[in-house]
RNA sequence: GCAAUCGUAAUCUAGCUGGUUAGGAUUCGAGCCUUCCAAGCUCGUCGCCCGGGUUCGAAUCCCGGCGAUUGCACCA
């Protein structure tokens, strides 16, 4: 059989278009640039790759789902960082109208010039006589670009608010409430799926870089100091692929020599970057065109402290679908400061320790006399500070904003034994993050074959994704034939399984629909249904192999079953 | 956002030195035919990206917008 399995993104995408995958979003109205609308197959199988990807993290894993709102209000990134990371200063020059960031531009003479404001950086535009670096021409006002889209909640403009550019902070933001759900223990795993948002400047390649988007996000938030994972054992001797930070070569090794050799950071992150492995080749990404990318240093996001990328190669070059990232204490900490509430796990000692604490004990007759009714408050801060806090003597709290000078009259420094039974630490994050679209096409890319024999494209996808399982056909629409495949169509399509009964035109054109939008199996009521040794059977036919092999009519829903839950077609 | 190239039906494409009933192929639908891989025949549906300008006349030339591709920049 000739095969071509080299893809043209244009003729992948014309398939898309014409089968209903998808379809570019408002073309109606010209279209706009980094938006699709999925069409019925499309849905089917984006469904169905959500689908595998619960059974692993919901069934598997035992981690819980949620779903949270899109807008959030400006604090919820402020906190985050993505206010001002996502924010880039953009200067353009007057001349050639070239565009440039304008913080790079003063780097030389500030030690930190990414805190400059635009106004900072007009001025030492001219300060330091900077200017274009492409034609020397006189630079222009700087402006504020933010990569999230802006929108205000409620009438007026009184509260700013964002599209979210990740699903992660609902999760974050709702710690506390999970924390309780999961009965305050460690680990925890929270799942979710849903669209992110980012006003991309230029979007490119199609459904690589879109300006709405889907994700499945995982955060599994863990003891700090215990970075390892239960079922850790049974996958260390899994293959990944990896592409360390320390250099340019791509090593295969095991899961768990990576973790020895500190290539991966550690247990816990290595289980999930084998977990994405398998979930890929599962969805049907090619092995040989899947590899893990460590970010280098310097790339790493703001909250990341270590991160993989799982890459796989498509007519685009290696790309980016899934990001793995120890995010360490970064959001919650984040949270826990903008928000002012503790956002921890209390975790508890074997044993209760009796533990020696110097603390600050405050005198409630001194201040009494003297504070009258702000007495409680200060004594409450001067309690919660330690006795570092104490300098030259004095102790200082605030109280709604007043600072109060406390001099050693009013307190006193005490040893105590107390009873700790446990300490109370900010859990780490590790975020397996699936950009959906980007998998939903890397799928596709990999799945399609143009076969040269046949004249038409075939997608290969795995039974488990495909948006419908099963065609269902007559030979001829007549002679009855008809009327048992319908029967039998009734029979097969159920919620879970998709069929598809057609007797239109020729077997063959039949067939070839299938084929293109992946249909693994097909079944044809022919003569011989009725007649003959064969009576009482139907033909069944592989995608891939084009082969066909006769089963009994009552048993087409089991062996459509059989099939789907892996049985090779050889062996029926 | 800049630059270059491009935009004709669901898809692929001809026409684009201004005047065509805008041509073909595939798909799609109806019918005939047909006993397993896009067969054949008949009929049918659907199109010049949008807006302005030049002109007696614009798919065709000019300008702007939108979209696509590529390069630059951007991609936390």
């Amino acid at each position: 059989m000739r095969m071509k399995t080299e893809v043209n993104s244009n003729d992948l995408m014309s398939v898309c278009k014409r089968r209903g995958f998808i379809w570019p979003s408002f073309e109606l109205y010209g279209g706009v640039a980094g938006m699709y609308d999925y069409g019925p197959t499309g849905f089917s199988l984006r469904n169905n790759i959500v689908e595998v990807w619960r059974d692993i993290y919901k069934g598997r894993e035992g981690f819980v789902e949620i779903d949270s709102e899109t807008v959030n209000p400006r604090e919820v990134f402020k906190a985050s960082g993505h206010v001002d990371n996502f924010e880039d200063l953009i200067t353009y020059c007057t001349k050639c109208q070239a565009p440039f960031r304008a913080d790079h531009l003063v780097k030389p003479f500030y030690e930190n010039a990414d805190v400059l404001s635009a106004s900072d950086l007009e001025k030492a535009f001219i300060e330091h006589g900077v200017v274009c670096p492409e034609c020397g021409g006189k630079l222009g006002p700087v402006e504020e670009f933010n990569l999230m889209f802006k929108t205000t909640i409620g009438p007026g403009s009184a509260r700013i608010g964002y599209l979210r550019p990740e699903t992660a902070q609902g999760i974050f933001v709702n710690f506390l409430n999970l924390y309780r759900y999961n009965r305050e223990k460690l680990p925890m795993g929270v799942i979710q799926t849903g669209r992110g948002y980012r006003n991309e400047i230029a979007p490119r390649q199609g459904m690589i870089r879109m300006r709405e988007f889907n994700m499945m996000e995982v955060e599994l938030f863990v003891d700090p100091e215990d970075k390892d994972w239960v079922r850790f054992k049974d996958i260390e001797n899994d293959i990944l692929t990896l592409v360390p930070n320390t250099g340019d070569e791509t090593v295969t090794m095991s899961v768990k020599e990576a973790v020895d050799k500190k290539i991966i950071a550690n247990r816990v992150l290595a289980y999930f970057v084998n977990t994405t492995r398998q979930l890929l080749t599962r969805l049907g990404i090619n092995p040989e065109k899947l590899r893990f990318r460590q970010h280098l240093k310097d790339e790493m996001a703001h909250y990341a402290a270590d991160c993989w990328d799982a890459e796989v190669l498509l007519s685009y070059g290696w790309t980016e679908i899934t990001g793995i990232a120890d995010r360490g204490c970064w959001d919650l900490s984040r949270h826990a400061e903008f928000s002012g509430t503790e956002l921890t796990h209390f975790k508890k000692f074997d044993e209760p320790k009796e533990m020696e604490v110097t603390k600050i004990i405050a005198k409630h007759k001194a201040l009494g006399p003297k504070f009258k009714g702000k007495a409680k408050d200060i004594s409450a801060a001067m309690e919660s500070k330690t006795p570092g806090d104490i300098k030259n003597g004095n102790l200082t709290v605030n109280i709604d904003g007043e600072d109060i000078i406390l001099t050693d009259e009013f307190f006193e420094i005490a040893t105590v034994n107390e009873k700790v039974s446990g300490e109370r630490v900010v859990p780490h994050v590790i975020e397996p993050s699936h950009g959906l679209d980007r998998i939903f096409y890397s799928i596709l890319e990999h799945a399609y074959v143009f076969d040269e024999e046949k004249g038409y494209a075939v997608l290969r996808l795995k039974p488990e994704v495909a948006p419908i399982k099963v065609g269902v056909f007559p030979l001829m629409e007549k002679d009855g034939l008809d009327v048992l495949a319908k029967q039998i169509y009734e029979k097969v399509h159920t919620p879970r399984i998709e069929a598809y009964y057609d007797g239109a035109g020729t077997i063959g054109k039949r067939y070839a629909r299938m084929d293109e939008i992946g249909t693994p199996w097909c079944i044809t009521v022919d003569y011989e249904a009725f007649e003959g040794k064969d009576a009482g059977t139907v033909t069944i036919r592989d995608r891939d192999s084009s082969q066909q092999k006769r089963i009994p009519i009552d048993s087409v829903p089991s062996v459509i079953d059989s099939l789907l839950t892996g049985k090779p077609f050889s062996d029926l």
